[in-house]
DNA sequence: AAAACACCCTGCCTGC
DNA sequence: TGCAGGCAGGGTGTTT
């Protein structure tokens, strides 16, 4: 699944190839994307076509494509990977897979193509796309945004047990099902905490986050089945993990059985010993 | 107001 | 062997 480190991953790889390529035309399937929402291809054509990429940003999990109209005025599209969604740069003579939704024709016989089984990412076209509710809407990003005082006070005034506290994109942006079971493992905090109950772990929680993203950023991102970076390639996070998808198997600290359990419609993994409630 | 839950979707896995 | 059903979880909209 596309969190932090994953779309960090891929924004990292399409900025140096992407900035400053001119766009020669988009494509798309025509299919509803998230929320059975179709995709707006006038606007996608009439900011993109003839113009070219002069940014790639991330927000949380949001990746951020600034387009320089062919007039000179500015407009971008805000793309989210979903659960299943790829952005890649590929040649254009390599086959479309199944799936593949947007796609831009750049110079040279190249293509940005998003891809996305489960349609629960998003291509949205919009002429400043800092705007956008979607963006509004999220906390601070836990690399750039935030410090152990701020987690404190977001925190406090938090009845949530920390599981559903650090999936909630309006408290911190950025973190998914995967990283926050990390984090809350190194920070030696149970799923079903309180949140506010845990204000005096702010600075331990807060560095473990901030360690589970930037091991992860190193590793490039974590492939389950279905993340690539923009070249295609997986990440190698997966054998960091110290208990997503290990249950059953010791914990590597004290040795105990580690759990699963079932947070916020989403499974928790943590081990009982060092993570107290 | 905040928390819990249903929903969108396809592919993979399990069990009959 | 084939197929039904459950599960995976990103975010949003709705209900409690």
């Amino acid at each position: 699944m596309p969190e932090l480190p994953e779309v960090e991953t891929i924004v990292r790889g399409l900025r140096p190839r992407l900035v400053g390529a001119s766009i020669v035309n988009v494509w798309s399937s025509g299919l509803p994307l998230r929320l059975a929402r179709p995709l707006d291809f006038g606007a996608l054509e009439g900011i993109c076509r003839a113009g070219r990429f002069v940014g790639v940003r991330r927000r949380a999990k949001y990746i951020l494509l600034d387009v320089e109209r062919q007039g000179g005025s500015r407009g971008g599209v805000l793309v989210h990977l979903g659960m299943s969604g790829r952005l890649r740069l590929v040649a254009a003579s390599e086959p479309r897979e199944k799936h593949t939704h947007v796609v831009w024709a750049l110079p040279a016989g190249r293509e940005l193509r998003f891809v996305d089984p489960r349609r629960f990412g998003n291509v949205q076209p919009a002429d400043n796309i800092d705007e956008l509710p979607e963006l509004a809407r999220l906390g601070p990003d836990p690399l750039t945004e935030l410090d152990a005082a701020g987690l404190e006070a977001s925190l406090a005034s938090s009845r949530a047990p920390l599981k559903a506290f650090l999936l909630d994109q309006s408290r911190i942006a950025g973190l998914g099902n995967i990283y926050v079971s990390e984090a809350l493992f190194r920070a030696g905090l149970h799923p079903a905490r309180q949140a506010s109950r845990a204000r005096r772990h702010a600075g331990r929680l807060f560095e473990a986050i901030q360690e589970t993203l930037t091991i992860g950023i190193a590793n490039r991102g974590t492939t389950l089945r279905d993340y690539v970076d923009a070249e295609g390639g997986a990440g190698d996070n997966f054998t960091a993990l110290l208990v997503y998808g290990r249950d059953g198997k010791p914990c590597g600290v004290c040795g105990q059985v580690i759990r699963r359990r079932v947070d916020a419609g989403r499974s928790s993994f943590y081990c009982a010993r060092c993570q107290k409630r």
